[in-house]
RNA sequence: UCCUCGGUAGCUCAAUGGUAGAGCAUUCGGCUGUUAACCGAAGGGUUCCAGGUUCGAGUCCUGGCCGAGGAGCCA
């Protein structure tokens, strides 16, 4: 019997019959000539049949093959300028696992199809050589940030995602039963961090986090992955300064690593080659005036729109550190800046290309008086805060960090158009299945 | 939530208010190097739903359902 091999090791086996485990992803017929493409999650390889050189039922078996059946392949591995992966299988012998029926033949098709149709078949769609080349990207980035993290000390520690209260405010939370109370799915695991901050110094989380906001745009998910650090004693710089070096770090090993699925999302590379230290910084005040400028609406003391962000990361070709802005325009918890009260210490990194925001974070509230104040302006409830601000009242600590939203990294990275596609099962405002 | 656009064969789309059609997919046939193969043939329809206008509605009108693009808000 053949030895198993991946698809993506068969130019290691050339000359050698190998058994190759996976699906038929596309059949080509010419006469007395076969051309079953098969894959296995690893790659993609053709394999040759002639009628003359075997048994006519394997003939026949191969001849009537569907689209996605499941099938154990052998043949001998051989290097071939025609083959689409510059190696092709004669196939001497199939197995079918599952004949896809006739009658019910595999919905997607290599031709064209709508977005409703592809979403309501997200569960197949994801078998397709462009959605596999994005798992294989979402996968490295987060590789690369757990890395990044990892070889710097920071301990991983993991936030719950029931909650009893808002991180900001209530109005975009998902409400679950509770036994006899309510809960929320968390929005974000900063609070927890601050906590964990103080035991261990660096800390991270990365996890799912939800928002219900009535939110039908191309950047927008109800349920989305966020990685976030958090530093004691960190100061805004030093926020920044972390949040270059992971973005540059995560470009780096997507470009080293993942050089063919880029080319199969037809990724402009050139972009992605341009993202070296350090980032360009930019103060809100400065960003208002450029695009008071350019012809915007924006008034000093509002924030962004999604065609201000734009505006903004197209002016560089790099991500955009926008730090400095209005307080009232961002959380509660955000330190104020002690020369310009009025601003917060906080920084939103704009991706270039139009991408928009893809990091927002900067340094947290650690007066005591102060937080509990902002949290009575927010009409907040102070008993469910009451663990917050004990950090506030058992050894307080300047400290600081940032949130990155996954699924925004990743359509920037791979370029698309939209994030539905850079999460395996996305969950928006008109879609919860499959 | 608001604005705009759309819903016709399994899929992608056509069809002046007048016989519902094409390509792909499926089935059958042809082809010994195909590259989303090609060539020939066949089967395949509650035109999203409910009303209305009309001699006649896929097409026009009203309401609903579903989806897409955008806005606001956000990562």
């Amino acid at each position: 019997m053949a030895p198993a091999v991946e698809i993506c090791q068969v130019s290691q086996h050339a000359g050698q019959e190998v058994l190759i485990q996976g699906w038929v992803y596309n059949l080509r017929t010419s006469g007395k000539l076969l051309f079953p493409i098969f894959r296995d999650g690893t790659g993609l390889i053709q394999g040759v049949a002639v009628k003359s050189a075997i048994s006519p039922e394997v003939f026949e078996r191969i001849k009537s093959l569907t689209q996605e059946s499941s099938v154990k392949v052998t043949g001998k591995v051989r290097a071939d300028q025609r083959a689409p992966g510059g190696f092709e299988l004669d196939v001497s012998d199939l197995e079918v696992i599952q004949r896809v029926p006739a009658d019910q033949p595999y919905p997607i098709t290599p031709k064209d199809h709508g977005v409703e149709f592809l979403m309501d078949h997200r569960h197949l769609w994801l078998r397709s050589t462009r959605q596999r080349a994005i798992l294989g990207v979402r996968h490295e980035i987060i590789k690369a940030v757990r890395d990044f993290f990892d070889g710097r000390g920071f301990t991983l520690v993991d936030t719950p995602i029931f909650t009893p209260a808002a991180c900001e405010g209530t109005t975009t939370l998902f409400e679950v039963n509770y036994f006899d109370e309510k809960a929320y799915l968390t929005q974000s695991g900063q609070l927890y961090n601050e906590a964990a901050a103080a035991a261990v110094g660096k800390t991270y989380c990365f996890g799912p986090t939800f928002r219900a906001e009535k939110s039908k745009t191309r950047r927008h998910l109800t349920e989305f992955w966020m990685v976030e650090p958090e530093v004691a004693f960190a100061q805004l710089e030093d926020v920044c300064v972390l949040a270059e070096e992971m973005v540059a770090l995560i470009v780096e090993r997507v470009l080293a690593n993942r050089r063919g699925e880029l080319q199969t999302l037809e990724r402009d590379v050139t972009k992605l080659e341009k993202i070296t230290l350090p980032f360009p910084r930019l103060r809100y005040d400065d960003a208002v005036k450029y695009l008071q400028e350019k012809g915007g609406e924006i008034q000093w003391g509002g924030d962004f729109g999604g065609g201000d962000e734009t505006i903004l990361s197209e002016r560089y070709e790099k991500p955009v550190l926008v730090t400095h802005y209005p307080a009232p325009v961002k959380a509660f918890y955000m330190a104020p800046d002690p020369e310009r009260p009025e601003l917060a210490l906080c920084v939103d990194m704009l991706a270039p290309e139009g991408y928009g925001e893809i990091i927002g974070g900067g340094e947290r509230l650690s007066d005591y008086n102060l937080l509990l104040h902002r949290i009575e302006e927010a009409s907040l409830p102070k008993e469910t805060f009451e663990w917050y601000l004990d950090l506030r009242r058992y050894g307080t600590f300047p400290h600081g960090g940032f949130g990155m939203g996954i699924e925004r990294a990743v359509a920037w990275i791979c370029g698309l158009p939209h994030v539905r596609e850079t999460i395996p099962f996305p969950r928006m405002l008109y879609r919860l299945k499959p």
